[in-house]
DNA sequence: GTGGTCTAGACCACG
DNA sequence: GTGGTCTAGACCACC
């Protein structure tokens, strides 16, 4: 449950924190059950202020991610997992349409769009290429 | 010279005006030498706060993209086209890098992250689709 | 569009402000489409920390019931009325239904406890006695 | 003197076991003399944290509903019915005012709140329905 | 120890 | 002018 955010992007500290929460569930390495770490303890962690770490926790509790245990911390809810799971799919699906549509909105060629876009998976997903998976 | 904009969009209004100009030029719509829409014209027909076109034109001014011919508003510059065609392709890739990132930091599995770019193409521009060429 | 909070209630005072504000579109007060006092106009008011305000009406937003300008301020939403009427009930019901079972869990004799609803409601109620609506 | 508590209601744990036991003398389920069980032993009878329990113990000691019987542990005090009766009026009253007074906040038609509390009273208590008497 | 609320004051993006 | 985010530091209730 370690990980690190950045300051200077764009998108606000608590998104990021919601957002590797999210997809930690997501993913099976956070499961129910799960004590989350303390807000002052993730916050000297990652440097912010416990405010900032507070606030994502209440996102996540208000998402259904997280319940507090009173006076105990808070922890990955029982369905948190299949909530998770369908909110990665939709964030990340969101995010791709929005890239896609604005590049057709800037009249590139469909064949260069695809060129861009095999580039780019190339690039982040190493030898993932299209007809080599392991 | 006509497009709207998308007033509850995540993105700022200024910047889709800016990127809208800077595509137009880039595909050939708007070519070296022509007058764009004044400051008051444009604003009164996307129906948003002067100050925001002004805000966009400004920004286009300061890339080289338009240059502002004294009392007769702003044109489209000789060398245009090619910085905006370098800087469509950049933004285009721009978005598509960091949506794939943030897939990847999903911890979703390669193949998903493909399956969900291929159906995204495809739904954003049938004819460009690897599975369907026309 | 002016009420005021009571700062020494045990119900944070966000909470409150949530609550006002829901209550005055439920009753047709606030209609659609009109703008909220804005966070720092509505701050000074109530003699509360802007942020105060500003997390209020982050809630609200996120439940629909306002929708941000951007650097126009906050209206409230077009269906906003629809849900605040059925949260308004859905509310005021789980309070009165807490407070019965309470009561029921006190082991007082169920004429008891009409008794006591009768009177509280007399008395919160004016002449509202359960015959005589005017 | 068996009861369970709601870990995840509002109201706290340790009020949750000062109301239980004030009722149980109140209603005369626990006569004075009566031992009450040990801080450890009700604390793992309820599977909370002993300081909880402690905490509610001291409160009905500061009350004069439980006096110590030094090395004995607790029980309840000769006058604590008397006590118990009038608190547990208070309470039960004092719930169903804020309730009511929370209604008639909302902006609810009189008739409408009216109607609410009836159907509730009748849901958590058939027989003392007004309007079937049994 | 835990989270929850509030204040004060700062900086930023947007219109 | 608007809201949005962040920091710093305080106090509280609960376990």
């Amino acid at each position: 449950m370690l990980f690190d955010i950045q300051p200077d992007s764009p998108v606000p500290i608590y998104e990021q924190i919601v957002a590797r929460i999210l997809f930690a569930v997501a993913s099976g390495a956070l499961e129910p059950g799960t004590r989350v770490p303390s807000v002052r303890e993730l916050a000297g962690h990652l440097v912010v202020n416990p405010n900032t770490v507070a606030r994502a926790y209440q996102d996540l509790e208000r998402q259904g991610v997280l319940v507090s245990r009173r006076g105990l911390g808070m922890e990955v809810s029982a369905d948190a997992p299949r909530t998770c799971r369908t909110q990665r799919q939709d964030i990340v699906r969101g995010r791709i349409r929005e890239a896609l549509r604005e590049a057709v909105s800037s009249a590139l060629a469909p064949e260069e769009i695809r060129r861009l876009v095999d580039e780019e998976l190339e690039r982040v997903n190493g030898r993932g290429g299209r007809h080599r998976e392991k």
